[in-house]
DNA sequence: CTTGACGTTTACGTTAACGTAAACTTAGTC
DNA sequence: GACTAAGTTTACGTTAACGTAAACGTCAAG
């Protein structure tokens, strides 16, 4: 019952490349069996791998899932496990969403751009634009 | 009435070091005139490097601003320039909307994961939540 | 037998935007 | 003349997450 997997049946069924795979367990995010030379892949290393690249979706560090692992094989009732899993998440939500709000800005800043283009390209007066933003756009060429 | 900058002028002026604008010379971007050895900038240098942080801060690459750059020296009326600017400007904006969507689909899938571990610390049976979700959770140690 | 598919290890290459250190010159000041 | 501050060039280091190539082992099919 225990089913097995080589390396590129994960690598098939995750989109993945197996020297990704490969990558991860050098970094002891995996730790399959060996059959001689060949890597022997486990339910359990599936989930695992499955856990790294549904961490790393959401915007975790290879470093962050890591810590989480290690946590997970030292924690055996999985009570802080869970608890410092979800501190790491509710910190990485912040961080994602002061990202939000720098990606808000830039796209705002941008715009503003864009619109200050189009007013250009009608044919607008530079002279009557705001002096701090086109400053590169009306000084002379030497 | 042509001002002149030192490096470290500029460099203070932006909040950025005398390498960075070093750096940006090496890439073209940037193209004083020497007393020596010495760095003398002009104020279309202090422009040019305005524009420069600013095409950075709403996400253009170095070389695309190279590349708009580029065809502000070549165009004499500068109306092809704008336009083509604006072109980038636009797909850039794209761009960055498209990220905006990744983001908040990368927050949702966390904030629900976030959701899920409370429960779980709340003390919820994992077998009656999803499946799908927490299958390295439930998963047992060999 | 040999070809081909799959696996392995080792190790250097990639990308962006600089940081950092070494070793030197130049200018101004005490 | 010595010291200090600021400048210069050259060149290697950094970070993340792999890609890519070399050189080799293994096993089943033709």
């Amino acid at each position: 019952m225990s089913e097995h997997y080589s390396i590129s049946d994960l690598a098939t069924e995750f989109g993945i490349t197996p020297r990704t795979i490969r990558f991860y367990e050098d970094h002891d995010l995996l730790a399959p069996e060996r059959d001689g030379q060949r890597r022997i892949y486990s339910r359990r290393d599936r989930g695992r791998l499955a856990w790294v690249l549904r961490a790393k979706r959401v915007g975790f560090s290879l470093s962050e899932i890591a810590d989480m692992l290690d946590l997970y094989d030292l924690d055996d009732d999985r009570a802080q496990q869970r608890h410092v899993t979800l501190e790491m998440c509710r910190k990485q939500l912040q961080d994602l969403e002061s990202q939000r709000h720098d990606l808000d800005a830039t796209i705002d800043e941008l715009s503003s751009f864009c619109d200050l283009l189009e007013k250009l390209e009608a044919g607008q007066d530079p002279a009557s634009l705001k002096p701090s933003f086109p400053a590169f756009f009306t000084e002379p060429r030497p």
